[in-house]
RNA sequence: GCGAGUGUAGUGUAGCGGUAGCACAAAAGCUUCCCAAGCUUUUAACCCGGGUUCGAAUCCCGGCACUCGCACCA
């Protein structure tokens, strides 16, 4: 906090705000206004642009709507509840399972099997020993229907799993060599039970993730971690260390050297949106903590007014994915590894039709179809014959020069609403004379490029502003124009949602064909000519430490 | 989802049973050659629905939303 309230300016000044605002709102829905969306985007785009410039990384675009097939294989959909339980007297809230689990029984989620057990049991309020009410099931997937008669679908809870089935389209896109990576930027959906605190928690929100994958007996990335950026690491021990990416793995802080790799990754991308990297840091998931399938978690957290929030989390999955729809969808999602030739020798069955021939002419055919279903007995024509005397066995040499395996997956999942919340709060000030608010977010992610101002609206500045601005926008600049209100007061307004320059046209301008620029940040103004505006302008002159 | 509290122009607030005021913002004009100046004018709100009452922003009930706490965040 710097005596500006983030969601008091982004209300204003359009942002965010709240969905459906006309009719009362809803809970945990957003909207991004003229500014936010813009904003967004290009943070997306500079994430996107890094993500890309590793050779070996393609992007996904997939749907929100999921199979089912999918969630169960994933296990969303049969894990994805709360099932939760209060206490009638205090209102202190469990989770009914939970309890049955601490009494050391194994619970069944079932809601019906919960309730009854939690009364067998006698199970009471930890806190006041009062009586526990009824188990309620909260869902914390969205369901769409589909059709009259069809079972309801459901909006995907994170992007992972559109990226994981379809592993097979990418394995080939790269030649079916590993490691390569997947990432997709779009929407995920949970029923959080309280959403709050604008866009830090979601019901609909927006994500950036990235799936790698890896053989597991060569689990590293083509190239170092990072050894430039330092950052604080949290360990699951509580030892807090500041090193380089490159530093963290190499002293066994981070096992994973892609994991090790992606956070450097990250802290460029963290740097260049305007996120101060004094208030990042990288948090271990301790043992309870971490999902079921995953062997490391490390959650990049960042300091904002409302504490350290969890702005992007990677996850070792290890096989679990591949392996759960390998297994569910019966395809093969296995890639392969060159091993060194070597000759084998495998034995082989065969059915011997020259014997069933010779001794069964007339149903022939009738065993070698028994055989090939792989019975082991046939009774034709009440007679009972035994199928193992037809078949030869014999050994047959082969060349091995591959083997099949489940990749393991390394996910770096980036919360885009909750990294723009730290965006703004790690930005947004307010100056030290006046106290008016300023968002000093780095040019790259400015909503516009500049905005054209004539100083005042008479004399053919107007007419002069408005043909800089025409000829900006015919040059593919972002730019806005604005005429009223005096100059400091417009200034400020850019100030405001991060707008870097500001171009006032004045008599000079008339006089002599140049115009001033202003500088967001230092207010500082220097003259150049009009034709070079576009040059400055696009040289990106930005030349801050968030550069 | 539970408990407590809150909901008034775009934003921040006053009014707390008699028919909505202020500040900032915004718009028009005048003025002003550079950092929310001044003057004039204007636009603009009682979260939604029901009840009590002659009369409700105000009291009551229900809903919705927000804040905090608990829980949740796989």
């Amino acid at each position: 906090m710097k005596g500006v309230d983030q969601e008091e300016v982004s209300r204003r000044r359009g942002i965010y705000f709240q969905g459906f605002g006309i009719y009362g709102g809803l809970s945990g829905l957003y909207d991004y206004g003229p500014y936010g969306a813009r904003i967004k985007d290009k943070v997306i785009r500079i994430w996107k642009e890094i993500m890309l410039s590793e050779g070996n990384i393609a992007e996904f675009d997939g749907t929100t709507i999921t199979h089912t097939q999918v969630l169960k294989a994933s296990g969303h959909y049969d894990r994805f509840f709360d099932y939760s339980i209060e206490c009638t007297k205090c209102h202190t809230k469990y989770r009914a399972d939970d309890l049955i689990e601490k009494m050391g029984v194994a619970a069944t989620l079932d809601k019906k099997w919960l309730q009854d057990k939690i009364l067998e049991l006698e199970i009471r309020c930890e806190k006041c020993q009062g009586d526990l009410g009824e188990v309620k099931i909260q869902k914390l997937m969205f369901p769409v229907e589909q059709g009259e008669n069809l079972e309801p679908l459901f909006l995907r809870p994170e992007t992972a799993q559109g990226m994981f089935v379809n592993f097979k389209e990418y394995y080939r896109f790269f030649r079916e060599k590993l490691p390569f990576a997947m990432i997709t930027v779009g929407r995920g959906y949970r029923n959080e039970i309280s959403p709050r605190r604008a866009i830090f928690r979601l019901r609909e929100f927006n994500m950036m993730e990235c799936e790698s994958y890896f053989d597991p007996k060569n689990e590293k990335w083509v190239r170092e971690p990072d050894n430039e950026i330092k950052v604080t690491f949290l360990t699951n021990e509580g030892k807090e260390i500041k090193a380089t990416s490159k530093e963290a793995y190499d002293k066994g802080i981070v096992k994973s050297q892609p994991m090790a790799y992606f956070f450097g990754l990250a802290l460029r991308f963290y740097s260049k949106v305007g996120i101060d990297l004094e208030k990042i840091r990288y948090r271990q998931h301790k043992k309870e903590e971490r999902a079921h399938y995953s062997s490391e978690t490390w959650d990049a957290e960042a300091l904002t007014d409302i504490g350290w929030i969890e702005i992007t989390g990677n996850s070792h999955r290890g096989t679990f994915d591949l392996t759960n729809h390998i297994r569910s969808s019966g395809k093969d999602l296995y890639a392969q590894r060159i091993i060194p030739k070597r000759e084998e020798f495998q034995k082989v069955k065969e059915i011997d039709y020259k014997k069933v021939k010779s001794e069964y002419p007339d149903i022939s055919s009738k065993i070698i179809a028994a055989m090939k279903e792989g019975k082991t007995e046939v009774t034709i024509d009440d007679k009972n014959i035994q199928l193992d005397r037809f078949t030869i066995e014999r050994e047959e040499k082969v060349v091995v020069d591959r083997e099949s395996f489940v990749p393991v997956v390394i996910e770096p999942a980036f919360g885009l609403d909750r990294i723009l919340y730290a965006i703004l709060d790690h930005n947004l000030s307010s100056r030290e004379d006046s106290g008016y608010a300023y968002l000093k977010i780095p040019y790259s992610i400015s909503p516009y490029d500049a905005v054209v101002l004539p100083l005042m609206n008479k004399d053919g500045m107007d007419e002069s502003a408005g043909k800089i601005f025409e000829d900006l926008l015919k040059s593919k600049f972002s730019v806005l124009y604005d005429d009223s209100g005096s100059i400091g007061k417009r200034y400020s307004r850019y100030d405001e949602v991060g707008i870097v320059y500001c171009i006032t046209i004045d008599y000079d301008t008339i006089k002599n064909g140049d115009v001033t620029i202003r500088h967001r940040d230092t207010k500082e103004q220097i003259r150049i000519k009009i034709e070079d505006i576009p040059r400055y302008l696009g040289s990106d002159p930005w030349n801050g430490k968030a550069n």
